[in-house]
DNA sequence: AGCATTTACGTAAGTACTTACGTCATTATT
DNA sequence: AATAATGACGTAAGTACTTACGTAAATGCT
């Protein structure tokens, strides 16, 4: 049984190391055959400076795609074995630039039929139907040099969590998690204030017998993040007391319940939705940002009930942008 | 300036390896962000264990072609992190039983939909247009297993050297070099007898003279090999004073001396062809059998010269595959 | 010009495997 | 039944790279 080919895609990385393996493998008792002292891996550096003018440690790692200690490694090697040569660099005292020895010279001409050999048996053996192996792998570098593989994963990952994650109202039931969640957010580092204390105390009275709104998120059962809705005027409300579990960081809770405010901002005919926010809050700050949200000068804006160095954010609910992003979304 | 891709087929293990550890990063950044305590190499071992009865080390190392050691220091850690856990096999006390304890079903499960994710976005990623990596690895693969790289290059190698080896007739100023190399190849273990050093001495009476053959192989200008053809009467001659620079082995220069011999004797209206050799030559063994020669009771041959244990092989030349072998060669 | 930042290189240590080797249990052979 | 050969582990050391970090030279900034 073959076990890594049964998991196909999911154990890609597995398969290359294999193939890359057992070719390395093969390649190293070729060169051992021919009695010239000369190491597989010293290859992709001997044809590169093969006719060329002596070239850098970093400029060489570069072209190789490997890491600047590895092609430093390989030349201590190389050059203990009289393939190469460093010489300084006249212009830049930090360069090192190596080159071919008169010898190195040689064992290349000498390894040069072998290598016609090696890429000859290599293309016989990689372009045998219709896919070839070369082709495959350049397509498969091109996609990930567009998008790697961890922001593709994140994204489907990301997407499916969204997609798990359910916005419900307020019931009673949720009135403990309301105020658990956003004292564990308000202990991380502010002091819970007065105005804290009443909405969490009481957040019927306070929010929504004033003709306010309280969400949450939910994922599995479990209550993960929630947030409110105040309202402050006949046009306007306040996003507020927003607060994810910290276990569940980055998998786009916050995101999604400011979606549904929004989106229930405007199903209840507000023209403006702000928020009160703080320079340290570097995350939420980040995704007010994305959601449109702008600074509001302090003489345009409500006072700040609050001691902690804040200021308000605004979004105009009338925009396009703003309705678009929500309907997409809802 | 990308010099691995640059030398396509030839940098093929090297492209390989890059691309596997770009992949192998990312998937431990995903694993990372799940917050799980749980290593991307532990996978296939996870996955492989996961709904299965338990399974020994051996057993496991085969499925997913690594080697004991590995899956020995994976398992380590992975039981230390309490997903696994070891059971004596009862049948057989030396055989360690591996399965995944209620924690680890649990992770596994867990991780799940994120190997699913990681299986779309590779998919997505791998088959863009016609030619799909999974399949070109898979063919690239088989092809190994029919032959492996090492066997098609040696291949390609010693097609190039027999074409690129010469045989020429004796000449005077190759006298000295018939002598060398036979007097190196004797001193390899061999006493110099008094009927090799009048041959060596003097090859013109002793061998062209009586109407023989000396050939030699030439590679580059090098004379790196001889043999003779010493006639012993009008149907038939030996086959002797076989010599291959030792510098020179593995090239079939042995081979392609007895071919061309094989293809004059037959030229020359012979009948049979002889030689004298001993047990201890083993690779020469080898070639003689490969060629057709068989061994001649004591009784039939002819009386043996040498001091040293010999024995005479001899060759039909009037034999349909003998005469084909030759002819295709020439 | 003076200072911070960037770049080039070297060294050390880590990584995810491998090969090499030793021990003990099982199976085959005589 | 004794002995040899094979198989399953476990441990140690090697391999071909990597990441992390430190130093000195070059470059950018004010």
């Amino acid at each position: 049984m073959d076990w890594i080919e049964e998991l196909g895609e999911l154990a890609l990385a597995s398969r290359l190391r294999r193939l890359s393996e057992r070719l390395a493998r093969d390649a190293s008792r070729i060169y051992a055959d021919q009695s010239l002292d000369f190491e597989a891996r010293w290859f992709p550096i001997l044809s590169l400076l093969g006719g060329r003018p002596a070239d850098s440690i970093t400029s060489i790692a570069e072209a190789l795609r490997l890491t600047h200690p590895a092609v430093n490694q390989l030349a201590g090697e190389m050059e203990t074995r009289g393939l190469i040569r460093s010489v300084k660099d006249k212009q830049d005292d930090r360069k090192r630039l190596l080159e071919l020895t008169p010898d190195g010279e040689k064992v290349r001409e000498a390894l040069q039929p072998i290598w016609e050999d090696i890429r000859a048996a290599t293309r016989e053996m990689i372009s045998r139907s219709g896919s070839d192996l070369l082709t495959s792998l350049r397509e498969t570098e091109n996609a990930l040099d567009r998008k790697n593989m961890y922001e593709r994963v994140r994204g489907r990952i990301n997407a499916r969590l969204f997609r798990s994650i359910e916005i419900i109202d307020y019931a009673k039931s949720l009135r403990h998690r309301f105020r658990e969640l956003n004292e564990q957010w308000l202990e991380n580092g502010f002091q819970i204030e007065e105005a804290d204390r009443r909405i969490l105390e009481d957040p019927e009275t306070e929010i929504l017998a004033g003709d306010g709104v309280i969400l949450f998120a939910r994922l599995n059962d479990r209550i993960i993040g929630t947030c409110a809705l105040r309202r402050i005027d006949s046009t306007s409300f306040e996003l507020c007391k927003m607060a994810v579990d910290p276990m569940e960081r980055g998998k786009q809770v916050g995101r999604r319940l400011a979606m549904s405010a929004i989106s229930r901002a405007i199903y209840l005919r507000a023209g403006r939705l702000l928020l009160m926010t703080s320079p340290d809050l570097i995350a939420a700050n980040g995704l007010y940002r994305s959601l449109g949200f702008t600074y509001v000068p302090d003489d345009e804006a409500p006072p700040v009930p609050y001691e902690r160095s804040s200021y308000w954010l605004a979004l105009d609910l009338n925009e396009g942008a703003t309705r678009k992003l929500v309907e997409k979304s809802v």
